[in-house]
RNA sequence: GGGGGAAUGCCCGAGUGGUUAAUGGGGACGGGCUGUAAACCCGUUGGCUUUGCCUACGUAGGUUCGAAUCCUACUUCCCCCA
């Protein structure tokens, strides 16, 4: 690799890099440099949200470098005060591991997994005693903390701040003394927690590390950054349908941040979709989304069942299918609708389904219900349906 | 350690003894319009065997014909002083 063009390729698509001059110097040595990512296991899926860093990680890999991914196991004990209006609740062990296996198997979807280094950080956090964590607290100041918005604006609006939720950016930091990271790569939130680093590995008489910052994509509601905990989040391992179908739910004016943050496709590409109809350049993007994770055939069929479904309301291609027990037969009336729909799922409690069917929106067999005591007549297998997308065959014996 | 204040439905937040699952907003869901976008309009938003019943206003008791509202204890949080 030739430095000039490394710099420039390794710059492309970030918001900020602390310090050019530290990158310039560690691209000189020549070596793979260790890149690292830190992915806090608090829920079992990555989202679209995680593959811009994962993805702006791939490039690294292809450029010859090392992705260290450190699976935050013990930091997810403490949970990322970041952007938190409130202390998160605290993860067990158990939970912990179950979501960082999901996460690496997820992660490999996009990463070389060839080239990454995996260490969880409960390896060197388990060991260390409380004096070294007073130790580690010596090196920040609770001034500099309550400078981060993410404090003082909970502290001004009388918000619970516990003392554990200050080590988080020190946890961090130290993973990077840990693992010598030559970069570490993160959202633009995470701007003070990785420069904490810096510090602490000028203490530790290493090279500090340099920090670059990514874009982060807003979530599906437009306003706040995705996340699976605010229900905005787009999952890499949603099926085709689901990713497809959320995909265009995109507000119209993200196209351009979902399109360049989230797909492979070229500018000029991107350019022409978004000259063109909104309409058009969202299938576009949807499309391009499903392929990535689910291939170019998944992702066609899902978006012909799209159209299907929503343009010509139809019936999607597959439809789940369940059989109620004789016990739920009424004497002659065949199932009463509300116990069905409850029965599959549909719907949450039987006063949610009377309230649905008052709304007008549940029909059978595509005819709107109207009437809350309306049953299935025994023998027969209709199809209900709950809003604009939710399918169900039950069969009635 | 001392003093003061607060805890209400998914969230924020009214309500301070007597029609009421509890004003309003947000979110969510359903309907209309549509491009499952945005904007806009309407409806719903504790549960059930639903013209009625049950459970709900931090927890546990108490006063009362009657409490989210009053009293006691407890728990948690916030603020001020030290």
């Amino acid at each position: 690799m030739t430095e000039v063009s490394s710099l420039d390729s390794i710059l492309a698509g970030t918001v900020t890099c602390h310090t050019q001059e530290d990158l310039a110097r560690k691209l000189k040595e020549g070596r793979p440099l260790r890149v690292k990512l830190g992915v806090d296991p608090s829920s079992p899926d990555l989202h679209v949200g995680h593959s811009v860093q994962l993805r702006y990680l791939r490039r690294l890999q292809d450029l010859g470098h090392l992705a260290v991914l450190i699976v935050g196991d013990a930091t997810a004990m403490v949970g990322d005060p970041t952007g938190k209006n409130a202390t998160r609740p605290q993860l067990t062990r158990d939970e912990v591991d179950a979501h960082a296996e999901t996460y690496l198997a997820q992660a490999g979807l996009i990463l070389d997994m060839k080239q990454v280094e995996v260490v969880r950080n409960s390896s060197w956090f388990d060991h260390m005693g409380f004096m070294d964590a007073v130790r580690l607290c010596g090196s920040m100041t609770v001034a500099r903390m309550l400078e981060r918005d993410t404090f003082s604006e909970r502290h001004k609006a009388g918000v619970p701040i516990s003392m554990h939720e200050f080590l988080y950016p020190l946890m961090q930091a130290r993973d990077s003394v840990e693992v010598r990271a030559d970069i570490e790569i993160g959202g633009t939130d995470q701007t003070f927690n990785l420069l904490v680093g810096r510090e602490l590995m000028r203490d530790a008489e290493q090279a500090p590390q340099v920090c670059i910052t990514l874009p982060l994509l807003p979530g599906l509601d437009g306003v706040q950054k995705m996340s699976k905990s605010l229900g905005n989040a787009i999952g890499l391992t949603d099926p085709p349908r689901d990713l497809f179908g959320k995909a265009m739910s995109v507000p119209d004016a993200l196209m351009p941040d979902y399109f360049r943050l989230a797909t492979d496709l070229s500018e000029e590409e991107i350019l022409k979709w978004l000259e063109g109809s909104p309409r058009e350049a969202k299938g576009a993007l949807a499309l391009a989304l499903t392929r990535l994770y689910h291939g170019e055939a998944a992702a066609k069929s899902a978006s012909e069942e799209f159209d299907r479904i929503f343009r010509d309301k139809g019936l999607p291609d597959e439809i789940e299918e369940s059989s109620l027990p004789p016990e739920m037969l009424v004497d002659g009336q065949g199932v009463w609708l509300v116990k069905a729909l409850q029965r599959v799922g549909l719907v949450s409690s039987a006063s949610e389904a009377r309230r649905l069917i008052k709304g007008g929106g549940v029909r059978v067999d595509d005819q709107r219900v109207s009437d809350e005591q309306q049953h299935l007549a025994g023998g027969g297998t209709y199809v209900i349906q709950v809003g604009k997308r939710k399918f169900h065959r039950v069969v009635v014996p």
